[in-house]
RNA sequence: UGGGGUAUAGUGUAAUGGUAGCACAACUGACUCUGGAUCAGUUAGUCUAGGUCCGAAUCCUAGUACCCCAGCCA
């Protein structure tokens, strides 16, 4: 994974853990440690868990251990096949690798089973009668204790028989629960006996019809992890406060339980450590599943994968590259407390690595007609190019020039302000790796709008260079008007207009901080014609503009081009100075 | 008002009792056939108050602020 361009990845708080687990005396000492990224397939990947498959895999890579990629699936109810093929497509495009250890919670729903019969026998587990809203009220609050449940001393026996009947069917859902025998009166709300599994006829994307009491995740989490042989179980803040209950199953099911497996229960299992850290919020969007999943249906963008979205999907359809997220995830790091990162920083990483791997190519997004008007009729000059100044292997390439041309609108001023440097009437400037124009005169039309520009060029100064010394003050980019390709192009903004989109007036929500200009689509652009077979994903840099990657609904028979971040603008900052 | 966590420049992150460093952002300047890239530089920080110590971001005490928890979600 770490390849020679990528950040190197910093010591923090987890790998120091894990490093005191694998050392002499540690708890993981000999073993081989092994890290999970455990999502629910009911949702697309976002940047957030970029982060988290990068910590996960980081580590298992580091430590030379393994890394599991595994559905947590475990509710029926939301989960879907649809996700668990996206997820996998962007895990794998992320670049990490699992090497076959794919694995699904389901398919240790028999092994939970087991266990959940042995907590009963145990006299750890009992079911329980209460309805939804009584178990509620049983619960007690922040600060006061809970009631225990009427069910909660039934017979090892009536439980057994019980639980083997919810299994069975025999209930409707919501009836009955197992839940785990611990304290009711706990300061920790989550350890007031627990719900272990509740009645669901629901079908299971993989399990079908198989199951009708699904487990619950604080139940079923820590043995997924205990199956698979993971040391080191990551996860979010949240689940602080669950991890008093993940070790106090494995540790009931070990109970009784030796090293060597004698004795009734047999063998211990594998107990894990679960580790929490913060996830990644970003600037100016948001990452919670509810709110992507609103802006989708909402209609505020196209889908998932909308490249203004943080999601993995869209991301890539933006045109940002795996490594520089990967980079990204290195640069940020991993901590315990909530903290905000700013997109100029994720914009940093994609620029970072698409100046180095993007071959330059002109286009014209807003264009504005030249005439060369000492150009030889009919005359083309075949101009080289440089591919990739970064990057000599890249090579070059023949740009055709003639009497017309589309320059940048935003190029020309007809009252340049002072510092604008570019073309405008009188003034010399360079069409790069061309001529040396100088700008005669600006053709309107009825409503004082410019339509044309009339243009001469020096021949002596062809390739971009003058012979007698001379110098201009800009380069910029053109195409040749008859050699051009037409191509949509779509530029993106941020989707909100506020760092921090949930900060909305009383009453109102996060769509008042919708970014009204978040998208802006150009349908009259040109590019050059080195694009023509350019195919859907591939990533150019408009020289002067940014970086481009092609959008697959080029296959709709338009070139359409979305931009994945701009360069950096310097006369965009004069310009924003000099109006204030 | 219970329990569990966390506080370092604008943002993010290092320093594990020994010169508070780095990145992004912002701002200067140099260079440039991309107002890109690159290079050089500037601004700016240990939540507060005490204490221990030759020495504290780090250890101790007391505060303050923020986050998480009352789904048969994960």
């Amino acid at each position: 994974m770490t390849g020679e361009n990528e950040k190197e990845t910093r010591h923090d708080f987890i790998r120091d853990m894990v490093v005191e687990d694998i050392a002499p005396g540690g708890r993981f000492e000999g073993k081989t440690i092994c890290t999970r990224f455990p999502p629910e397939p009911n949702a697309y990947l976002h940047i957030g868990h970029a982060k988290a498959v990068w910590i996960d895999y980081g580590i298992a890579e580091e430590f030379g251990g393994l890394f599991n990629l595994r559905f947590d699936d475990t509710n029926p109810a939301k989960e879907e096949q649809e996700f668990v093929d996206c997820i996998i497509e962007d895990v794998r495009w992320l670049g990490a690798k699992w090497d076959g250890r794919l694995f699904f919670a389901s398919d240790y729903f028999g092994q939970m089973y087991e266990w959940a019969i042995e907590l009963i026998k145990k006299d750890k587990a009992y079911v329980c009668d209460l309805t939804p809203d009584q178990v509620s009220a049983h619960r007690g609050t922040l600060t006061a204790p809970g009631k225990n449940s009427p069910y909660r001393d039934r017979p090892v026996e009536e439980n057994l028989d019980l639980f083997t009947r919810m299994k069975n069917g025999e209930f409707p859902d919501g009836v009955k629960t197992l839940r785990a025998k611990i304290d009711m009166a706990h300061p920790n709300l989550n350890i007031r006996d627990p719900i272990m599994y509740r009645i669901l006829h629901t079908e299971h994307h993989r399990q079908g019809n198989k199951w009708c009491i699904y487990p619950m995740y604080d139940w079923a989490h820590g043995f997924e992890d205990s199956i698979e042989g993971v040391t080191h179980s990551l996860c979010s803040l949240e689940y602080e406060n669950h991890r008093p209950l993940y070790d106090w199953f494995i540790d009931a099911v070990n109970e009784g339980r030796t090293d060597d497996g004698s004795g009734p229960w047999g063998k211990k299992i594998n107990h894990p450590r679960q580790i929490e850290f913060a996830r990644l919020n970003l600037s100016y969007t948001v990452m919670s599943k509810r709110k992507l999943i609103d802006l989708v249906r909402g209609g505020h963008v196209r889908d998932f994968d909308d490249p203004r979205l943080p999601t993995l999907a869209g991301l890539r359809r933006r045109g940002y590259t795996p490594e520089a997220i990967r980079n990204f995830c290195a640069i940020i790091g991993v901590n315990k407390f909530y903290s905000t990162i700013d997109v100029a920083l994720l914009e940093h990483c994609v620029r970072e690595n698409l100046n180095k791997t993007s071959p330059r190519v002109m286009a014209v997004l807003k264009p504005l007609k030249v005439v060369i008007d000492n150009y030889p009729e009919g005359q083309v000059d075949q101009l080289d190019a440089v591919n990739n100044p970064e990057d000599p292997s890249a090579g070059t390439r023949k740009v055709p020039f003639s009497k017309e041309l589309y320059i940048e609108r935003d190029d020309f001023m007809e009252i340049p302000p002072p510092k604008f440097y570019r073309l405008s009437i009188g003034k010399e400037i360079r069409l790069r790796y061309a001529y040396f124009i100088k700008c005669i005169n600006a053709v309107k039309d009825n409503a004082g709008n410019i339509v044309e520009l009339h243009c001469t060029y020096d021949p002596a100064t062809k390739g971009g260079d003058a012979p007698d010394g001379r110098k201009v003050k800009s380069t910029i980019h053109w195409v040749s008007a008859k050699d051009a390709i037409p191509a949509e192009v779509r530029l993106y903004e941020n989707l909100f207009t506020k760092e921090n989109p949930d900060d909305v007036p009383e009453g109102k929500d996060l769509t008042v901080n919708l970014n009204p200009k978040s998208l802006e689509i150009l349908r009259n652009c040109f590019v050059e014609p080195a694009l023509k077979n350019a195919q859907p994903l591939a990533r150019y840099q408009f020289e002067r503009l940014g970086y481009f990657c092609v959008d697959p609904d080029t296959a709709n028979g338009i070139l359409t081009f979305n931009r994945t971040v701009s360069l950096r603008d310097e006369w965009a900052k004069i310009q924003k100075t000099q109006k204030i």
